[in-house]
This record gives structure tokens, sequence and C-alpha cells, in this order.
DNA sequence: CCTATTACGCAACGCTGTTGCTAAATTCGC
DNA sequence: GCGAATTTAGCAACAGCGTTGCGTAATAGG
């Protein structure tokens, strides 16, 4: 892990960030609105508003009258100042969407992959795709770029994917500049998971607390926030939660070990106990809450939507009842709202942080050097 | 989880920061050191230096001739320019050490504290052993605070005890208060394992990755240090690692779950089974790496380190077996070098961490606004 | 003794958010 | 109607940050 230097461009870049991240949290706002949330100056907003509105990032939406005085300036932000598109790269399947600047999904579409696809399938299929998606509408000098989430281990510092697991073609591939190249956009890669629960915090915006996303589809994985950023981990592979072993004696998992939540789950679901496997969950996910205490817990994946009526109110009483003095330590527990669309809209949501998010100042990936 | 507002005495202290990180990581170091490090203009770094050198907290330490043209000063940290006391509570014992700016533990000594001690036997028992400890050398204006390191439920943000496992007197105790009153010092109020943690990082400075601190001692808890800082959790909870299930079909752990990794550990302790305790806890630990993606695993705890040996190589096995792709996912695998001090050692140094370690513009507990 | 080289810092600059204060736009009381 | 009170908004000057440009100090080598 590297740390970056910080000069007055950054002061720029975050309070900046903190005002869009109001935008984006509340339909309209004013200046007070943003003092009273950010903690700057009145004087600030305005010059911050300034230039916001000069960028077309935010525009004036009307007058509020305060009873008495001059009246305050209600501002919105301009969802469709900007768009970023959002890959979803699955073992059979693309799916590619397009997101407006509020986390709004504008296009969804689901291309299927051949068997065993290549990089160079990939590219093709992208490319394709986003030319579909992005005709039409001359959206293309407001598109910020591309997300594409995937299946690791990759590399997310380096753009490299490693081993993405049962693809046989993708052996530390360049994807990043493989996609950049190929369709002359900033491309940002990423694991799936942490491109999920990133979209749950763009839309909460800066005062989402520590979460995690559980996702169930051919696996289980975990993607995390904590700390107001995605954790990644030392090398892009946080999130194999599926892989923890919940049951010392339990039959062998993919991954070697005897026990892996994943295993339990999957005996579980075969033998059609759904009930069974939610519990299983559920046990995962308080081992999680015990271990990183979180404020949000999102359950998504097909596996999962498809019996929600049964995993949501499993996780819920696991985390009432399980975890010690949960009065006021159990978190919220979801649905996430965006459903199939999770991984591919974090993906693009993720393209939109990077430019319009709150910016870092510790560059997690051990060998990204700034400035 | 609110955010501060970022101004230009930010950018001083946060880069001021770096440069202490720098000169607490290596013995000496000079302007181009620094530059190499951070990032910032040479002319900047002078700035920083020089600003340091006026405070006392670093000093010139010789020069270092090139070969050729001007000789470059070389600087250290001056170690006795601060120190901080850190106090671990335990059950049955107040452990108190003296800790100065480099990181070196100067004294350390336990004190025992009455079966149930209340929270004013351990206000007097605080003010009796720091005045020991201070007396002499005429350090009190030096003194930057008092950091505790205690078992929780607590709340880091309001500085409160909620619930101290196994102690009656301790129910929402404004303990930081209380001891700000009864000290005059500031004070800083942590989870045991979260000041643990902070040990390990303020030894390494700024580049310390993803880490945690597995710690066995009357129970199982782990510290981690995540992307640059400290994680607490939402509620100042993390860390309850041995609660974590692992075995579905295991014993009732005091928790109320079953097969708990710490009921399951104390089983195999009680039986004269180190081995399998080892081997249990590496269990967990590699659960951890699934989750987290750490890149170092520091192991304490009087009751791990009496054993270390069997411990150590247990989990280093399983951290390099377990672990599909180990060759470039394993931690690094170490004892605590602080030994039994690291709790009272690190809560010194989240005091120091405070006031000369890298700023955060988020604070993590929700309800703290600052300005 | 001169030159090349390296280290270092003064001075001016551009940029941030802050402070002080004025102007604009409204409601309310008379 | 009209001035007072109130609230919002922004211009102007300012302090402080890192940066840039460039001059100066200190050394080794020819």
């Amino acid at each position: 892990m590297t740390r970056t230097t910080a000069d007055v461009t950054f002061l720029r870049g975050y309070n900046q960030a903190l005002v869009m991240a109001v935008g984006r949290t509340v339909r309209t706002f004013e200046r007070s609105t943003v003092v009273d949330a950010t903690g700057l100056t009145p004087q600030a907003v305005s010059k911050v508003i300034a230039r916001l509105t000069a960028d077309g990032l935010i525009r004036p939406a009307g007058v509020r009258r305060p009873g008495i005085g001059k009246p305050a300036v209600v501002y919105e932000l301009v969802p469709d100042s900007r768009y970023a598109i959002g890959a979803h790269v699955a073992r059979r399947t693309l799916r590619l969407v397009l997101v407006d600047l509020a986390g709004a999904v504008h296009h969804s579409t689901v291309i299927p992959l051949p068997a065993d696809f290549t990089p160079g399938q990939l590219l093709d299929a992208l490319s394709v795709g986003i030319e579909a998606i992005t005709t039409g509408a001359e959206l293309r000098s407001r598109l910020t770029g591309v997300g594409i989430g995937m299946i690791g281990p990759l590399d997310h510092a380096h753009g490299l994917v490693r081993d993405a697991h049962g693809l046989r073609h993708w052996h530390d591939v360049p994807l990043r500049e493989l996609a950049e190249a190929h369709l002359g956009l900033p491309v940002h890669l990423d694991k799936d998971v942490t491109a999920g629960i990133t979209a749950e915090a763009w839309r909460h915006g800066a005062t989402f607390g520590d979460a995690a996303l559980i996702m169930v589809e051919s696996g289980i994985g975990g993607g995390f926030w904590l700390g107001g950023a995605a954790h990644r981990g030392a090398h892009t592979n946080a999130g194999e939660f599926g892989h923890t072993v919940v049951d010392l004696d339990g039959p062998r998992c993919v991954c070697g070990r005897h026990g892996c939540l994943e295993v339990v789950h999957l005996r579980a679901t075969e033998a059609g106990d759904v009930a069974r496997a939610a519990r299983v969950l559920a046990v995962g996910v308080v081992n999680l809450l015990q271990t990183l205490d979180l404020a949000h817990v999102v359950l998504a994946g097909a596996d999962l939507l498809r019996h929600a009526d049964v995993y949501l109110p499993a996780v819920e009483r696991a985390v009432r009842t399980d975890v010690p003095r949960a009065d006021w330590l159990a978190p919220t527990v979801t649905l996430s709202r965006l459903g199939a669309d999770v991984i591919a809209a974090g993906a693009a949501m993720q393209v939109l942080d990077k430019h319009y998010g709150i910016p870092e100042l510790a560059a997690l990936q051990a060998g990204t050097r700034s400035r």
C-alpha cells in the first residue's frame, strides 16, 4: 500500500465530491443543506456550487421561500450530464447497463458468451454491445468510461485478470489495457462483488457506513465497503467469503478445505432444503458481523433472490437472535434493489465514483504509485 | 459515518504525518528519502522538515557526502520528544507502559486489580501507576496523553464502556471523560485488539498494508488494520473473531451459538491438545484471509505465545497450503514482537497516532461530528 | 582556481477555504 | 405604500498550502 501526497487540488476534488454526494442522496438541495451536511462555510459552498454548475453537473431547480428573507436557490443533480457503462462478465453471459450520474440504470441487456470464451471474444461482445446501447442518443461525449466486474482472482491495481475461475483462456490477461485500446474509453476492472457493493454505496452517498454485499450465484461471495471505501484487500482478493469453513467435519469443497460455507450451502440447496440453505448462509452473515461489525447487509445474487422470501427473514432473524446485544449491534438487512443488475450497475458506478466520488489518499494496492 | 471537511490545515497535517511516518520507519533519512517516499517536491519537503525541526520532533543527525556536490543533511526522529502512556485493562490486572514517539516501550508495569473492580478503583490505580512511571524524569510536558485498551463492548467514538465482559460495574461508563478529569490528560479509549493492531501499524509506518492481530488470551479476538486505518466497525465492535462459527454441530458457546472458534479451540486446549488448538485457530485465520485478503497476520496473546512454537508453524502451514494460489496471496505471519505489552503499547501509540499519525477524513463512528 | 555537481531555500505564484462586509430579495408591521 | 427585519448570496481581501523558477552554498575533480 502506498500513500498519495495531498495538495490543494485534492481539497478541491474532495469538497466538490462531498457536495456531489449530497446531490445524489437527496432529490433537491440548497446551499444551507450542504453547509449543514459538510461543515464548509457558506462562501466555500457557493464557490463549489458555482464550479459544479459551470461543469453542468448540477443546476438550479427553483427557489425556496423561507417565509421571510431572500429566497434560497434550490439545486438538483443533472442525472444525464454524465453516464458510465457497466459490464458484468459471467461464465456464459455478458450483462451491459447504462447508468447515469444519479445511479439510475437506463439500459440493461444480456449478451450470451460462447463457452470458454477468449479475451478477444469478450472484447468483441463488449464493443458491439456498447455500440448498441450508446447509439441514437449522442451521449458519447458524456460517457465517463466502462466498468467491468468479473470473478477473480484478478489484480485491480494493474487491471489484470489472474485466473478467472472456470475460464481456461484467462491467465494474466491485461484486460483493462486491452479494453481501453479496443473501446477507446477509460476502463475500470474490479471483482464482481466489489463492484456490487459500490452500487449500494454510491446510491447512499458519503455517509454510508460499513457494509457487505452477500452474493449467492454459482458460489457465494462478499463485497465490502469499509471506512468509506471499497475493501479489496492486499491482492484484490477479498470477498472469498464462501470459502470460509463453517463445518470442520463437513464435505470437501472445491477449494480443498472441508466444510466451507459454499459447499455446505450447496448441499442443502441440492437436497431442496432452501430453509436450511438460508440458515447456513445466515450463520455466515453473523460470522461476518462478529468479525467486522457492519451497519448494513445487502443480499443479492440470482440463486438468493429466487428464494428471497426465505433468505431475507432467515438472515434478519439470525441477526437479531444470534448476535449478543443485537439491540444496538444489528445491521439493516435488505435485498439489493438493483436485482440482477447489481454487479454491472456497480461496475458503472465505480467509474463514476472514480471521477465524482470521494477521493482517497491511500492507494490500497501495492505497486500503484500516483502523481 | 460522517465525513469531515478538508481545508489547507488538513494538507499541512497530512503531509507532515507522511514525513513523520518515514522518520519512525527508518533510523535516519534525508530530504531526498522523503521526496522518493512521498512524491512531494523537494521544496515542500524542506518546508515540512523545517516545521518538524522547529517543533523538536526531528533533528539533524550529521551529513551524507554524495561523493560530489554539497553534502545532504541527515535527519532522525527525536524519540524522547513526545511520550504517551498506554493502559491495558484486563479482568484482574492493569498493565501500564510508557512509549516514546518512535514506538519504543520504556517502562512496563503490571498492577493487580481487585476482583470485579469498579470504575473508581480503576481510576485510582491508573493515577497511582502513571504517577510512578512519570516521576523522576520531568516528561510531564512531553506527555501526549493516555491510551486505554480494554475488552468490549465499548463505544470508541463517545469514550463509553458499554458492558465489559465479566465485569459487573461496567455498564455505560463514560470512562474517557472520567479518566480525563481524573488524570488531567487527554484519554483515548479503544478495544484491546484494535489498540494491539495499531501498535504493529505504527511501527511499520504509512505503507503498512491490510493486517490482522490475532489475540488468544481468555478468548480469541482480532484487531484489524484495513486501508491504512484501524477498522472498528459500525459500533466499535469489530474483532469478535472468536465468535465465528467454524463447526455447525459443535459445542455450545457462551455467546449462545454452537461451534464458535473460541469454544472449539477451548475444548482442544482443555484436552491438552495444543496442536489441535493451533490447527483450529489456523482454520479461523484462513477464513479471515479468504474474507479480507490480508497482507500481514500477527499472532499475540499470552495463551498463544506460551505455545508459540506450535501456533506459529501451524498458522504458517495453513496459510501456505489451504489458500488457493498461496504463492501470491499468502500473508506474512509473525509473532508480535511486543509480547505481553502489545495492547498497552498499542493504546499508547493510538494517542501518538492521533497527533502525529496520518489523519483521516472519514470519522468512522456515527455521531462524531467535527467542526 | 575553475567547473561540474549536488543540496537547499528564498521569492513569487496559483490555488484552496475563510473572514469581513455589502448587496439583493423577500415578509411583516405600521 | 414604505421602512425595518430577515435571510440569502457573493465580492474582495487574506492566510496558508504546495509548486515553480532560480539563485546560492558546499563539495570533488581537473
